[in-house]
This record gives C-alpha cells, sequence and structure tokens, in this order.
DNA sequence: CTTGATGCAAAGCGTTTGCATGGTA
DNA sequence: TACCATGCAAACGCTTTGCATCAAG
C-alpha cells in the first residue's frame, strides 16, 4: 500500500479515497479478482468507485507490482495479486470453476531452456491447466443414467470460451 | 473436410457455399487464424460469408475438431487449426507478435502429474511463454542511445493485454 | 416444401474516453 | 491555486441475436 502511495507519488498523481479503496480491496481479495469485485468491494466500505475509476487505477497496480493479468480464459480480464504470493499457476476445474494454483520448479526450468533454445529472452508466462476436479468427477459419476444427452452444442454457445474462476 | 460435412449431417445442419468457404479459408491458414482473417479469406474466394455467419460456424469448426481456441492474449478470438497439427504451445514475441510453436513433452509428462496429484482429470491446457525473440532483442541493442525514455505507462494504456499474434 | 442458413442491422458486453466538476497537494 | 481524478454518459470493438429472406435437402 505504501508501495502505491510511493508510485503515485514518484509520477505526482493523486492518492484519492477511490484508489485507496481500490487498493484495499485488491490487497483484501488475496488471489484472483475482477473488475466487478474491486467495485463491489469498495462500494462495502462506503466508498463507490465508479467503473471507469476501476479500470483506470488497474494500470498503476500493475507498475505497483500489486497486481498481475492473468489469462483464465473468458471475456472478462481477470488479474491476481502479488504479494508473498510467489508466480504460480492454474489449474481450472471447469465444472465448478474452482482455481487451484500451482508451483513448479520443474515447469520454470524447462520455460527458460526452450525459450533460450528458440533465441528467446523469456518475460512472462501464462500456463493454465483446465480439467475436472475429482468432487465434480464424483458427481459426475452418480450423475450417470439421469436425463440429459450430452449437451448438443448450439450454434451460438460459448463452447469455445469457458467461463471461468469466480471472484474476491 | 469431409469430417465437417459428416458432423453437420449427423446434425442435420447444412454444408452451404459460404460453410464450405470458411473451412476452406480455415484449412489454408494452416496455423492461427482470426475471425477477419476467415471473412477476407472466403471474399477472396468471391463467397463473401458474412461476419455473423463467420462466428456462427467457429462452434461448428470446433465440434468437429478442425478448430481449437487459443488463448493469445489480446481482445479478439483467436483460433488454430487442429490438422496433423499436434498439439503445441506458443512462445510469442512481444515486440514483433512472432509466434513460435513448440511441442515438449515433457510438459506434457508433468502435467499431468501436477493434475493427477491434485485430484483433476486433465483435459486441455494452455501454455504461453510471452519474451522478447532474438532479432528483437537486436535491434533494440543497435537502438540503444536514440530518443525514447523507457515509455512511461500512461493511465489508459493497456499494458495489460498485449496485443500478440497476427493472422492468416 | 420444410427447415435450417444468411445478411443486415441492432443489441450486448466489457472496456475506454471526453468533458465538466470536485478534491488533493 | 494548479492540476489531477472522478463520475457520467457516450463511444468503442468484438461478438451475438432477431428477423425477414433465401436455399439445401
Amino acid at each position: 500500500m505504501d508501495r502505491f502511495g510511493k508510485v503515485l507519488h514518484h509520477r505526482s498523481l493523486r492518492l484519492t479515497s477511490e484508489r485507496r479503496a481500490i487498493v484495499k480491496a485488491v490487497i483484501a481479495s488475496k488471489g484472483h479478482f475482477e473488475i466487478d469485485g474491486l467495485i463491489r468491494a469498495s462500494r462495502r466500505e462506503g466508498i463507490s468507485a465508479s467503473r471507469a475509476t476501476v479500470y483506470r487505477a488497474i494500470p498503476l497496480l500493475i507498475e505497483a507490482g500489486l497486481v498481475q493479468p492473468t489469462v483464465l480464459s473468458g471475456k472478462q480480464h481477470r488479474y491476481e495479486t502479488v504479494f508473498g504470493h510467489e508466480h504460480h499457476d492454474h489449474l481450472i476445474c471447469q465444472v465448478c470453476e474452482k482455481v487451484v494454483e500451482f508451483q513448479f520448479e520443474a515447469f520454470e526450468i524447462l520455460q527458460r531452456e526452450l525459450a533460450a533454445k528458440h533465441g528467446f529472452e523469456l518475460i512472462e508466462h501464462y500456463h493454465e491447466l483446465i480439467g475436472v476436479c475429482g468432487d465434480c468427477k464424483r458427481k459426475e459419476e452418480s450423475m450417470r443414467g439421469s436425463k440429459q444427452g450430452p449437451a448438443t452444442i448450439e450454434t451460438r454457445s460459448h463452447i469455445w470460451s469457458a467461463e471461468v474462476g469466480s471472484a474476491s
């Protein structure tokens, strides 16, 4: 939070109550969040920052290193906090949208190697594993025999952009 | 292409000239493409499928297993063809937007292990490495001493959603 | 002929921005 | 007191949909 203040000051920007509330919401969210989450959270604190304000705050949060964009596939941008929080990637349940974070040194090493092999300097990466979690698998099994045929895909469905993850 | 016909027939949908042109464009694109690419390509063939038609065709292409969504971060949905094309992931240059595909068995194995450890059944994954390619690194070096300071981030920039990849 | 497909234009949705006003430093 | 930040509403860009018309089977 000081950090944020410093970044603002350094660029002669102002620490308003809205920005304060947003940062607080981000910190409180310890994990993943999305824009609406921040808005609701700040509203809960009496300060209702407008959507525009929140959007305008995000790049600052990123610059302050408090927040990182993620690629949890979906149409809405999603972010995650980066505190003690070492870098990690995501394992996502397609059914219940649960997100499990993981950090696996082996991946990091292999990635660096691979990038180097192609002459790239690696800056960041996104790594998402999509699957079905144990709980949901069990539920699915006990559902065997119920009504539904395997969900005929209608032409206009979003089959290619599973809504994923749930906020704050 | 037959495959596509079969899927359509199986669902008693119709193989129109537009759909044919779209599939052709997809096949021709061998690699990544985006909606506009398909539209332009089909137009080049005399059949100008409307945007709506192309959008409506995508889920069918996916269902036919001809196409796969990708998560090349940006605001537009992007897809890739899946023909002989084994599964692969992406190494992307942040500067010139070049996309290098890679396939690294070690990752696949580790991923399966990791998913299993968390009780997940793995269905798919996205793995994107973002960096700077050799060419661009070299260019940047020879630019040293030129005008620009390190690009002060303005409040409204898209620093968190690098436009990535280039089509057809 | 029946029913799905198309194009158009309008609506949706998340995100960005112009502008007048309010508040921080 | 200067100038940044805010809220509102309009603008945007991509995607989706309603509807009347067209055409595949």
